[in-house]
DNA sequence: GTAGAACTTCGAGCGCGCTCGAAGTCAAGA
DNA sequence: TCTTGACTTCGAGCGCGCTCGAAGTTCTAC
C-alpha cells in the first residue's frame, strides 16, 4: 500500500502542511492513520477524504458543517438527516451558479460599458 | 429627486446598516449625500452603485480590489488598468463557475451513491 | 552515530469583513 | 415642547479559517 506524507498530500490537493493538520484536528476528515513513529500516512482513502473536504471547502460549505458530515459519515449513524444537508447544501450551489451567471453578465456589461465610453 | 435612509437602502439591497455605512468607510461605494442633518440620502447614483458592490462582494471580490476600481472611477483616472482588472475578475468567475459545475457534480454522485447504499 | 530535514503537537496570532455598543444628534408625531 | 426612535461617528470586538512559531521527535543519508 503506497502511503503519502502529510506535505505530499498536501500538495496533492493543494493546501498547506497546516491546513492538511488542522483539517484532522478541526474533525472536517477522518483520523488519518499514522506510523509507528507517529506520522501521519495517508492511504487512498484518507486522502480520497481529503479531496472532499477540500472540493467542499472550495464550495463554501462551512467547516462547522463538514464536521457534521464527517462525524455523521464515519459513525454510521443511520439517519439521513445529513444527507439532507448535503441535498440542500447541492441546491444552494444550484443557487449560487444561477446567481453566478446573472452577476458576470452584469459586470460584463458594466466593463464594456465604461470600455465604449471611452474609459 | 426620491431619496432613501440608510436603512432604507440597506433593506433594498440586502445588507445591514452597519455594513452599509462600514461600505462608505472603507471606500466600497463613493461618499453618499447627505441631508442638512447630515443624514445619508442615497439618490438613484447613490443606490446603483451601492447595488453593484453589493454584487461584487457577492461575487467574492475582496474589498481592498472593490476600492481600487470605486477610486479609479470616481477620479476619473483615464489608465484603463483598473478595467482589465475588471476582466480579470470576469475571467475568474467564468473558471469559478466551471469548477463549480465539476463539484456540483461530485456532490450529488456522492449524495446519490451513499442514498443508493441504503444510507 | 550523527547532522539535518521533515515531521509532530500545541497554542497563539492574524487578516478579512463585518458587527456591535456607546454616546451623541436629528426629525417627526402628540 | 417633549418623546421616541432612527440616525450619526468612532472604535473596539468577533467569528471564521487558517497560519505560524516554538519546542520537541523521527526519519534519512552520510
Amino acid at each position: 500500500m503506497v502511503t503519502l506524507t502529510t506535505s505530499e498530500a498536501a500538495d496533492r490537493v493543494g493546501l498547506t502542511v497546516h491546513a492538511v493538520r488542522y483539517y484532522e484536528r478541526a474533525g472536517l476528515i477522518p483520523p488519518v492513520p499514522r506510523t509507528a513513529g507517529g506520522r501521519r500516512a495517508f492511504d487512498d482513502e484518507a486522502l480520497a477524504w481529503l479531496e472532499y473536504t477540500a472540493c467542499l471547502r472550495a464550495l463554501g460549505m462551512p467547516v462547522a458543517l463538514i464536521r457534521r458530515y464527517v462525524a455523521s459519515v464515519t459513525s454510521g449513524s443511520p439517519t439521513g438527516a445529513i444527507d439532507l444537508v448535503m441535498q440542500e447544501h447541492v441546491e444552494a450551489l444550484r443557487d449560487r451558479r444561477a446567481q453566478l451567471d446573472r452577476y458576470i453578465e452584469m459586470v460584463e456589461r458594466k466593463v464594456a460599458a465604461r470600455r465604449s465610453a471611452g474609459r
